[in-house]
DNA sequence: AATGAATGAGCTTTCATTCAT
DNA sequence: GATGAATGAAAGCTCATTCAT
């Protein structure tokens, strides 16, 4: 038994090799997609042999679940630091960082949420443990939300958006937007990305809708 | 074309056996996940011989293909008719209608599409077929963009915004919310998902800034 | 019924799709070898449905046979005129113009003849088509070791080889040669082959044995 | 090197499973001919799970080119205690004794190698092979050829023929012969072939054309 | 006689899991 | 605990053959 720097007691040599299989795990989910990780695999590029897996988790199924613990776990962490920028700076350069951070967490994960609607009963387990820890997407959408209702308490934001349905197309479009670089292989820069978001962020903050002093008296023009 | 011995004309896409395996392979893939699919089961439960599987598809990724196509539907024709709705009804109309099919749509291919992301290899082999034929996603967000846009011409939709990040958001919206439906297992009532829909495209409407003071006593232009 | 230029009496229907057959099967052999050969690239290179072929033919194994038959008759065509050129120009001449003849054959049947080793059950019908027919390779070495023997009684051979050996090894150097151009997938101009021919056929006249006058009273120096 | 529970000494090559493996496929296909050789057939043949063939194998070609590898035994030591023999004895023993060893291994890889000759996918595969490891039968002509260079060094073989023709044309004949004996399923006594090959020898030491007069009165110089 | 969709056994290969060392 | 050879049940896919038209 042993103290670790986080002062978590463990056994060592045990966590040792379960974790790595837990990393090895996750680096094969995100290269390679359920679908190609095998057992063999994830000994292999963890350094153990095959059948050590079976000294630490039940069958690969445990392992899997393991891995999708210890990401949904990040899930919010993301956006831990942003009650804290309300009324802070303006709106938009808050949701711009945050929605940046939020993107290349969203773009890691990908292969390994998305790997999980291919098998139902994967997905139901993952269900279930997110219920349990009170964890998964959601979440990051309520923080995102709250944060939203915040500033528009300070009249940061116009009144009457529903800061929910605001949230999750902010969450929604850096997700979409990641899925489609993964399906189509598209490389991104950094700059390019920046760019592309800082106008989704735009976009939604404007609105759609046209605003022309003039004409405001008038009958709107997209009334319904 | 052929006329049947019940004189009912049918095209290629009529076909019996391959109608058959489409909507078995739709069924099992929204029941056990492509991961639990095999090109045997899908044979039963269509009750074929499993290599009537291949003489209507290459392999069996064409089928899973053809089932996305199929679930298209409805989707494909409103989208079709969008550029024909440029300055009829109001703006707020023509995208909830849009919306709510590709929201049916969506809900239907998401354990479809998200399962190709669990297999590298079948995304590389989705990425070109879409590519050989033209199609994908993302003409999606093109179409619905150049709708916005011409929009934009008449006046309807603000100038300054950009149509391709805001038909990004809108599409993007819908998938993220069939995500989570299918992942937290949710239920939703058609009249709920159709509010949830309406909060989503006034939000992007009306933009999350707040109005200029001076409107800011007036009614709202698209109160509730 | 109909007569042929041949003579011969057929049912020119009936021989129609079954020489289709026949010779698409051999032009599919030439080129893919038997395990690549299926039923379904034989109808399609014949033009015809692939049920067609069980009109003709009682299974694929008799499709088979009757392409080796056809193809093993050719075998002693090769070496035909031999027997006219008895005494006729060189011996040299004679044997280079009737290898070339013989290498262009060989050459062409390479995958057919040895994609019968792949199927012991294949290879005894084979034989018994053989057997029947008279026809087989070893024919052409025969009739190869007749012209030897015919020239030995003009003096213009050696009298005292083996005329069935030496029939053997030219044949038997041709086919090898063939054998070793498909395996490694040489190019060999038309020119470098007749040389080659050419050395090999110098090399059997001439003998591996130093012809030194001087010396032929003392010990032979590779006698036995 | 490891020591077994026997005390038998062992190196990777004498592995138990690999072995069973590479001599239950040689007994199959000389018995039934690759066509008919499963993998499911191998394994069962010697005795372990199908699954094991991969762990020893990357797949079945390799497996083949084991069986080939190991067939070719004898031939290879006499192959390369060749360039000792150069003036040792006489040419004609030791042609003979070197064609012996090759036929030896030449009658048992005949149906392998004809084997590849049915599928071209597997002929290109061996292609690969051999040129990785820069290996094939053209290299056993090349030993038999520098072999006949260094004799001819010496004076003891003709100085104007060409080794490589000469070469090529001695293991043509064991190899054609072979495979003569396969397809018409000669029952040939060791005693037999010697003598076959015996006069192979001698026909291609003393070479077709006939003796010079002045000679042809003496006794011939390598009569039997 | 000709067609070609349908069949289903069988192919090579993969892989989660076990177990003697 | 750790190892990795061995297992054997599937997987995706092929193909000779049948049969209603």
């Amino acid at each position: 038994m042993a103290v670790t720097e986080d002062g978590v007691v463990q056994d060592i040599t045990m966590n040792k090799t379960r974790q790595k299989l837990i990393r090895a795990t996750e680096r094969l989910l995100r290269r390679d997609g359920l679908a190609r990780v095998t057992t063999r695999k994830i000994a292999r590029e963890a350094g153990v042999a095959e059948g050590a897996l079976y000294h630490h988790f039940g069958d690969k199924a445990e392992l899997l679940y393991a891995v999708v613990q210890q990401s949904m776990g990040d899930f919010h962490e993301v956006l831990e630091s942003l009650p804290l920028q309300v009324g802070q700076r303006t709106v938009c350069e808050n949701l711009e960082h945050t929605l940046q951070a939020a993107f290349d967490f969203q773009f890691r994960i990908v292969p390994i949420v998305c790997s999980l609607y291919a098998d139902q009963s994967l997905l139901a387990r993952t269900r279930e443990i997110m219920s349990e820890r009170g964890i998964g997407p959601q979440c990051s959408v309520a923080v995102l939300a709250v944060y939203l209702q915040a500033e528009q308490r300070l009249g940061r934001v116009a009144a009457d958006i529903e800061p929910q349905a605001a949230a999750g197309l902010l969450l929604a479009g850096g997700f979409h937007t990641a899925m489609l670089d993964h399906l189509l292989a598209r490389e991104v820069t950094p700059a390019a990305a920046r760019q592309r978001l800082r106008e989704t962020v735009r976009t939604l903050l404007t609105g759609l809708e046209p605003r022309i002093a003039a004409e405001s008296f008038s009958a709107p023009m997209t009334g319904r």
